[in-house]
DNA sequence: CGAAAGCTGTTCAAAATTGACCACTTTCTA
DNA sequence: TAGAAAGTGGTCAATTTTGAACAGCTTTCG
């Protein structure tokens, strides 16, 4: 991912922020942490905004019943807490590593002024954040229509990395149910049930680590006959 | 870059996207339309983006088994189609309008240059995306912890404009609760016998109208007696 | 006017989901 | 290193939600 040198000429061109704001004075941190660290919490004061350079983070709210959900796992080259752009006073979410992670903090104001002045980076942060409305509007999609089997199907999917460029990696790294109910928004129990089904079907393989095959995929794309194995 | 004349100075500045695209030549093109026609269709081509400038927007998706969802709700001064600005090469929804409505199409092309050369219009749109975004997220959020009951009073509450600047309009434009159990994705039954336990209990009046209280608000508000601290 | 189409209120069995509980494993610590 | 504490996974009864009726009202329109 080293960027080249002479680009930034096409319009397609990829454009790093960490090159460019390593062009520019202050307003700006780069931090690395380890996994399980915070980055901002929920209800602190919003007044930047972080960009993952490298690793994983996931964004998760806490609701008044002290109820957490996953809203979002961000990677390497996105954006967090760009909601303070709008006028969001407090953090509506925590932000917490997953993985190592490096991690640039841009303040407020700084970002404020390099997206006015310089057409490239709006761009390149217009774009992110239309895909990640995009995300975000799937998820809720997701939740809207299908069921808790299909939805934990998805994730699962999509934590394999099927659907990127590369070939998928069928082995992810440790999570624990408790986690993955939070990202679908269901109980634990009903995730224990899903990954037992699944288990059982050989769409997955779990003991120490987990593997998701590809015939996980019919559970999404299958409507019909669930074929034998009735549940419950 | 031929700007307004003299405003455009204050960072706070409306922008107006209809002042600025009338001084465009091309790719543009204003029309009206009336209640439950068709923007554009999930499956279309999406190579434009277009711009409320007066009435109601549904954005709906159909899903394979054909149940339908609410996605989003747009009105006066909001974007509708933006994914195509990040390579989708197909409408993922459905837009619909609500009411007597007036947009502008913009080309992909015309909106992307613009975009390019217009600080103060890139400047506008990012709030709006990320305005959207936000929106999308707390949807989401919504769904993941909240049960049936309390998505619906929000969606109510929403709809009544609660939490807006100007005070709340009581009275709700007519709306079937088809719509309503399609928005907080539920079924209609579910819907019919929420509105029924909030009307009895005073929160909600319907006959020719639907009125909103702000008592309904103590439905999200309250919690059960919460002086269980919940500790991690 | 009268038929047809749309909504809404209700009911009910079937299906999905929750919440609490038990068992087992790993990690921490006295 | 034993024992406690924390984290995980599986099970089940109780509860909630779905989906598919059906009947009573309005609205629409020929």
């Amino acid at each position: 991912m080293t960027k080249g040198t002479k680009p930034a000429r096409t319009s397609r061109t990829r454009f790093d922020p960490v090159v460019f704001f390593a062009t520019v004075a202050k307003g700006r941190a780069i931090s690395k942490q380890r996994p399980k660290q915070v980055i901002f919490s929920q209800g602190d004061i919003a007044d930047s905004v972080f960009y993952v350079k490298k690793g994983k983070v996931k964004v998760t709210v806490i609701s008044k019943q002290g109820k957490e959900a996953v809203v979002a796992i961000l990677g390497t080259g996105e954006f967090i807490g760009e909601g303070c752009l709008i006028g969001q006073p407090k953090r509506l979410a925590t932000a917490t590593t997953m993985t190592e992670c490096e991690t640039m903090r841009v303040d407020k104001a700084q970002i404020q002024s390099v997206l006015q002045s310089e057409p490239a980076f709006s761009k390149m942060f217009i774009t992110h954040i239309l895909s990640r409305n995009a995300r975000v509007e799937a998820d809720l999609v997701d939740q809207l229509f299908n069921s808790t089997e299909k939805r934990l199907a998805r994730v699962l999917l999509l934590l394999a990395n099927f659907g990127k460029e590369g070939r998928p990696e069928p082995v992810i790294a440790k999570i624990s149910q408790e986690m993955l109910a939070e990202m679908i928004g269901t109980t634990r129990s009903r995730v224990s049930h899903f990954m037992n089904k699944f288990r059982q079907m050989g769409f997955i393989d779990y003991k120490r680590n987990l593997e998701i095959h590809s015939s996980l995929l019919s559970v999404i794309l299958n409507e019909q006959p669930d074929d034998v194995r009735k549940s419950k």
